[in-house]
DNA sequence: ATAAAAACAGGAATGATTCCTAAGATTGAA
DNA sequence: TTCAATCTTAGGAATCATTCCTGTTTTTAT
């Protein structure tokens, strides 16, 4: 049973509160200037808790390698700009592009990643 | 100037010869067989020269945080099996649905990443 | 052949993330 | 309104994929 905690709560309202897409330092400097003395352990474990529970996004590491958040949960897709490392929301449906022309962006590379269950695994119902 | 190299062409064939996405210590296990002395610093450097040459793919971490390499290199997409972590092909188009009852798979996420260059970095031209 | 440029092997260093532990909250029941 | 079971935390150590370093070996253009 999941017990209220003030830093999980600081942490999820910080993180609904900003557009940003922030890697876990920079939650833990933020909620820092409200409660001093959180560690950045606590950051990590209530980062990965909120993605359980499905109040939070993880999503996928940008180009310096670090896993960005995303208290936003709405469906949605990411932008990555390989210069600055800046990340964009993205509406759900889109036309590549189109976006092109609507954002004023260069649109290098786009992927799509599916998650689940693979056949072989279904038919061995481990999951 | 890119030299040639035994153990670079080595990786880049057993890179083409394979469809398991390995990560950078499965390529450093295969190649052991036939360059026994190869280190795996050599492996890391030069999956990152073929990358950079568009020779090879790198896929995003896998369930296990560890990154992919994939020596196919035509447009496709990627199934992440959240269970067994294993990765298989998809056709560029797809429908989801579709998808699910062509290859008996459960999709639980569809996500998708664009990457390049942002409006900020296209006006200062910093590219 | 030779010298500059690349690449290599081996091992140390880096750094984001996870793990550990003793101490501090939270909660349901008495 | 206390108690004890159960979570959670702070702080710091440990992990481990990946990168970096260094002295040596290959490659290649001349």
């Amino acid at each position: 049973m999941m017990k209220h905690s003030k830093q999980r709560e600081a942490i999820l309202k910080n993180l609904r509160s900003r557009y940003d897409h922030p890697n876990a330092d920079m939650v833990f400097a933020s909620i820092r200037e409200e409660i001093p003395n959180i560690s950045l352990g606590t950051v990590y474990r209530n980062l990965a808790l909120l993605t359980e529970t499905g109040e939070i996004l993880k999503i996928g590491p940008a180009e310096d390698g670090k896993e960005r958040y995303d208290g936003h949960t709405h469906p949605h897709s990411h932008f990555f700009c390989e210069n600055c490392g800046g990340i964009e929301d993205i509406s759900e449906f889109f036309n590549a592009k189109h976006l092109e022309q609507e954002l004023h962006i260069k649109i290098h590379e786009a992927n799509i990643t599916l998650k689940g269950i693979c056949q072989a695994c279904l038919q061995t119902k481990t999951n």
